[in-house]
Formats: structure tokens, C-alpha cells, sequence
DNA sequence: GCTTCAATTGTAAGCGCTTTCATTTTTTAT
DNA sequence: ATAAAAAATGAAAGCGCTTACAATTGAAGC
């Protein structure tokens, strides 16, 4: 006598209901269920005439493939792991934007979860996530160790991690050269003629908080200007920090006519901040930002900036995956790209 | 002869190695495989010997949970889909923080797929998510018909509609008053004096976009100014259409001393055309915007705009879902969502 | 017509887990 | 101590699909 199985006899949900297997398609057809399989993925031969028979009876039935047995069957689930510190703010929905487009086009779907730049809750949403057998992962994760990075990679885990570039699993890094960014945002200022330039870092316990300030400092020292702290304040990328940035600075007395911030975030705080004072921007103060997120051009004047190209590393993400993980040919990625300047309003020459 | 299946030979991935199951914990432990899933689901009861023994022979083993395998059986994926428009921008993203927010803590996961506000896509992905067999579906779609998504409640399929409200569904959506909202935001500049009010409208085949506008028609009425097409501009909710509404009802001799905006995105244009125009905020034109995303402080003046408790709304559909279909209790949730008016800078009496 | 080989289809063994039912063990009450 | 009730465990039948291999059919060559 066959088991009774997963009766909810009070309200029948569409999983309850309505499950047409391949192997009633397999009848109505007068085929087997291996046939039906084919027919569905497309694999092996099928004649046509047969194929037909497949469909019609298909779609008489409505029948709709179960994903989870296929993925149980295949051990593939066409489904990719992807893991960012946080969903609100303009700059990982964006990166997720370029992930999901290509990925789409080659029917896989993404599993998201959150690591909120805490390395426990990281882990623990990894393993969630080889748990539900992705066929690979991308990871935006900032506090987990890159050892343990490393250890995932040779575990035989397929991943990619963005924002992030660990020399030992280089290859499965895919980042923005942000000590280039920070270079080049510091120069662009002393370019203009400031020689004053205050720095509001991101966090400095995430690569690219640090790697901005090693930008900048290696600009400031290309261009003869020597380095202080006085004129760095370490923020955390949200834009209140930009803000207290600023007051902090000046309630120190630090002089600068130029402020560079290490995300266009904390740069909106900080013009908050410069006008509360009475400072314009950019007569008495440039301001220079960093990722270019959409809103960067709402402000006014416009948010002078660097261009992170967070869509494109988001899709590159996707085609590495697509090519190692898919066998898919011809993706193309590369593993550093390169920010640019982004020239807006809110930087000009010193008086 | 056992079959041999899912072999490449030349690289070992994650999934083809290291493969222990719930068989060999359960003999290295001395027990039977229904204990071990006892112990791992916490279901059924077992002695603490018992259990600690198993645990034991996991971690020895290095076993890892496979869900596909337990979604199969149990036919519960623990897992729900999520279809939004898009991906980029401040909104989304804040949607969906909330509600992954609320799923973590419950463990279950979210598996996105983008609308893009075409009805054939949105079917495809709702498809997709029905394939991979969610326990239950968050819609956020906005080109599909009423009738179709009524037709899914029927069908028995758990769903929840974010931001549109449907009648016969009434129980399965979570939205804002949107025709408030509108109202609340022409009533604002209504009440401190203007009477020549602009309407930068947002797609109006979008139910919010066109609630939007009837709040703003309905506000005018209540205090006895009339209406004209000729002061409204049907954009698209993206900043270039703020910009291109501006100049074209300039360009067509429209006068205003307000406009009101169906989202900050189009508000933050509007705002880079007036200025273009020599038209200072608020002192000639009050600006008044949507949404109170996260940018909308950041401009200056701040912007003046309508709140939409975006995060809750996000976290609701996720206590739905877990009430409704995990039968968590106790989890609460509204069906329509008051906005409220934000007041900041980019609005005051006209001179 | 008879081979030979390729194209097509079927058979059935899993994939790793959950869960019903039966059985065994332990506890409680008498 | 013993019966009855409760707790703990095990056996095994699926969940719906994929796929290796075998079997069948069809086409081509002689």
C-alpha cells in the first residue's frame, strides 16, 4: 500500500495540489519517462514525431517540471549562491543588477543572502548556501578571513569573490583596482593645485577602505605632499560619517581646501556637513567621491567622483561563473579592472 | 553493478567530492538513518545520548545538510521567490533588506528574478520560481494583469503582492496608499500657498503611478483649484524624465510655482532643470518628491518628499509569508500602508 | 534480402532525504 | 513485580527526476 504523503487536508497550497509528473506525461504519450526527460532538457535523440506526443501531452496535463528532483538527480541546480554585506543602498543592488542580466539569459537563478560585514553570519549564510547545493558562489563578503576564502576554493568550492582580490585564488577574484581609485581621486585634487586634502576613509578593516587611503597616500607622496593623520578621520562608508567627518576634522583644526572621500556616501554627508559650516563647495572646499553610484549626479553641483564600474564587475562575476562553472565558452571577464575620474562640480582650483 | 554517475574526471567540484550522507552518519553513529534526520530536523524525539552521538559523527564526517534531497522529500523548499522590476537603484534593494531581514532569522532564503516590467518576463520568472518549487512567492511586478495574479491565488499558489493593491486578492497584497500619498504631497504645497502646481506623473500604465496622480487631482479639488493636463508631464520614475518633464512643460508655456513629483529620482531631475533655468529652489519653485529614499537627504536642499515605509513594507511580506505559510504566529502585518510627509528644504510659500 | 551501424526508445537504478508505521525500549502506575 | 502507557528507534517506501545501459527500430550498403 503506497504511504500517504504530506496531507494538509484544511487548505490545499499549489504544491499540494496540481502535480503532474513526467511519468503521467510519460502515459498520456505512450512513452517512457526517460523519453519525457529528454524531451524537457533536450538531451539525447528524440524523434520528432515523438517529441510532439511529448508536448501535447504536456501541455493537456500542465505539467510543470520539478526543479528539485531534476536538481537532486542531475547534482545540478543551476542555481548560483550570492552573498552581499547588505541589499539596501545604490551600490550592490546595482552589482547584483549586472549579475542577475547575464545569468538570466542562461536560465540560472540567484539565491541571495546577506553577510552584513560580520564574519560569523558570513560563514554561516556560505554554508546555507552550499547547503542548498549552489553550483557556485559569489561572494561580496568583507570580514571573513581570506585563509578561509582560500580553504573554500580548495575544498573544490566554486566561487568568485568580488570587491576583493586575494593573490593565492587570484583567479577567482574579480575587482576594482581601489589603491588606482584612491590614487587617482587624491591626484586629481593636487592636479588642480591642492596641497591641503583631507581624507574620509571607509572602514579600515575591508581591503577597499584601506586600499582607497594607500591610493591617496601614494598620491599625496608622488606629488611631494607628506601624509598626515590630522587630516584623516576614519569613517564607515554611510553617509552620516561624512558628516561627523568633517565636523571632527575642523573641530581638530585641520586646515584643507579639498576633501576626498573614500564613497560618494560619505561625501554627500560631508557637503552636508561643509555647508552647515558656511563652506562652499567647490569655492572654498572640492569635494571628490568615490563609486559613482546613481545619485552622484542628482546632487548639485554634481558629485565629482570615480567611476566604479559595479554592473560590469557584477556581470563579469556572472560570466566567470557561466565559463567554470557552465562550461559556457567565449564569457569574458578580467580579474582587475580600472577606475576613471568622473569630472563633475564639486571640485575647482584653490582660491 | 551500482551505476556510476556524475563523473569529470578531470576536476573535482565542491559537489562531486566529499559527498557524506546522512547513511554513513548514521552508521558510523550505530543508529538508523531516520535518526540521524530526527536529530538534524529536531523533529520526532530522541534521547540526548542519542543525538549527541550522531552530532558527533557529523562533525567527524564533515557532513553537510543537503537540502535539495530534503526539499524533495519533505516538499518544502523553504525558499521563496521574489520577482522585483529591477535590481538597481535605492528602492528595491530597501525592499528587499527588509524582507530578507525577517526570512533570515526564520532560515529560510529568497530567490530573486528580475520583471522588468514586461509582463512576458515576469510570467517567465513567476514560472521559474514555480518550477524550483518556492513554498511561496513575493511579487513585486507591475505589467502583469490583475486577473492573472488572481488567477494564481486560485490556483492555490502562495503569494503576496507588494505595492498594488488587487480587491479580489485583497488578503494577499501589502501596499501604500499611493492615492494618499499623492494627495498628502499636492495638500503640502496646496496648503502653504501654491496654487500653479506642476505634476511630473510616473508611468501611468504602473498602478502606483497613475494612484499617485489621483491623489494629486484629488488634493486640488479639495481646495477648489482646477486641474489641467497642461501642468502634468507623464515621465517614467527614472531622474532623466524628472529633467525632460521640466523642460518640456517650460518648453510649452506651462506656469508653476510648485511641482510635485511622482518620485525622488524625477524630483532630483526636476531639480537639475530648474536650476539650469535659473529657477532657484524653493525660493521660486517648491519641489516636492516620492519614496524618501535614501538619497533624498543627501541633496540640498534636502529634499521635501513623501516617506514609504519601504523596509516595513518589505518585512511584512516576509511575516506574511511566515505566518501564512510556515505557520509562525504571532507575526504581524497590514495590508495598506500610510505614507506621511517628510518635510525638508525644497519647499516653502511662493513669494 | 541480409548485414551493419546509427538513431531512437525503454528499463531500472539511483540521487539523499523524510516520514509512516511497526517495533523495541523505557518509564510509570499499580 | 507487572501491566499499561509513553518514548525512542528502525525498516522501508517513496519524493520526481536523470541517465547508464540494453534493447529495439530504421536506414544504408552490398
Amino acid at each position: 500500500m503506497p504511504l500517504k504523503r504530506h496531507g494538509n487536508p484544511s487548505r490545499k497550497t499549489y504544491s499540494e495540489v496540481n502535480m503532474v509528473t513526467i511519468k503521467q506525461v510519460s502515459e498520456k504519450a505512450g512513452v517512457s519517462s526517460a523519453t519525457v526527460s529528454r524531451v524537457i532538457n533536450n538531451t539525447g535523440t528524440v524523434k520528432e514525431k515523438t517529441r510532439e506526443l511529448v508536448m501535447t501531452a504536456m501541455a493537456e496535463l500542465g505539467y510543470r517540471h520539478n526543479v528539485v528532483a531534476a536538481s537532486l538527480a542531475s547534482n545540478k541546480t543551476h542555481t548560483i549562491g550570492y552573498v552581499v554585506p547588505e541589499l539596501h543602498g545604490s551600490f550592490f543592488g546595482a552589482m547584483m543588477g549586472g549579475t542577475e542580466q547575464a545569468l538570466r539569459q542562461a536560465k540560472k537563478h540567484m539565491l541571495i543572502a546577506t553577510g552584513h560585514s560580520d564574519a560569523q553570519i558570513e560563514k554561516e549564510q556560505i554554508d546555507a548556501l552550499l547547503s542548498r547545493r549552489c553550483d557556485a558562489l559569489i561572494l561580496h563578503v568583507e570580514a571573513v578571513s581570506d585563509e578561509y576564502l582560500v580553504n573554500l576554493v580548495h575544498q573544490g568550492v566554486e566561487l568568485v569573490v568580488v570587491n576583493r582580490f586575494i593573490e593565492e585564488i587570484g583567479d577567482n577574484c574579480i575587482s576594482l583596482d581601489n589603491v588606482k581609485g584612491g590614487y587617482l581621486a587624491s591626484r586629481h585634487l593636487l592636479d588642480i593645485g591642492h596641497t591641503q586634502i583631507a581624507y574620509i576613509a571607509g572602514s579600515l578593516f575591508k581591503a577597499d577602505g584601506k586600499n582607497r587611503l594607500t591610493g591617496h597616500q601614494q598620491a599625496l607622496a608622488d606629488m611631494g605632499v607628506e601624509y598626515t593623520d590630522n587630516l584623516t578621520y576614519e569613517g564607515n562608508f554611510q553617509a552620516k560619517s561624512g558628516t561627523e567627518g568633517i565636523r571632527a576634522l575642523v573641530a581638530r583644526g585641520a586646515k584643507f581646501t579639498a576633501v576626498a572621500c573614500a564613497n560618494d556616501e560619505m561625501a554627500s554627508g560631508a557637503m552636508i556637513a561643509l555647508r552647515e559650516l558656511g563652506r562652499r563647495v567647490p569655492e572654498d572646499v572640492s569635494v571628490i567621491g568615490f563609486d559613482n553610484v546613481d545619485f552622484a549626479s542628482y546632487l548639485s553641483p554634481g558629485l565629482t567622483t570615480i567611476d566604479y564600474p559595479v554592473q560590469k564587475i557584477g556581470s563579469m562575476a556572472a560570466h566567470w561563473v557561466l565559463e567554470r562553472v557552465y562550461g559556457h565558452t567565449r564569457h569574458e571577464y578580467q580579474h582587475i579592472l580600472s577606475p576613471r575620474l568622473i569630472l563633475r562640480g564639486t571640485t575647482s582650483s584653490p582660491e
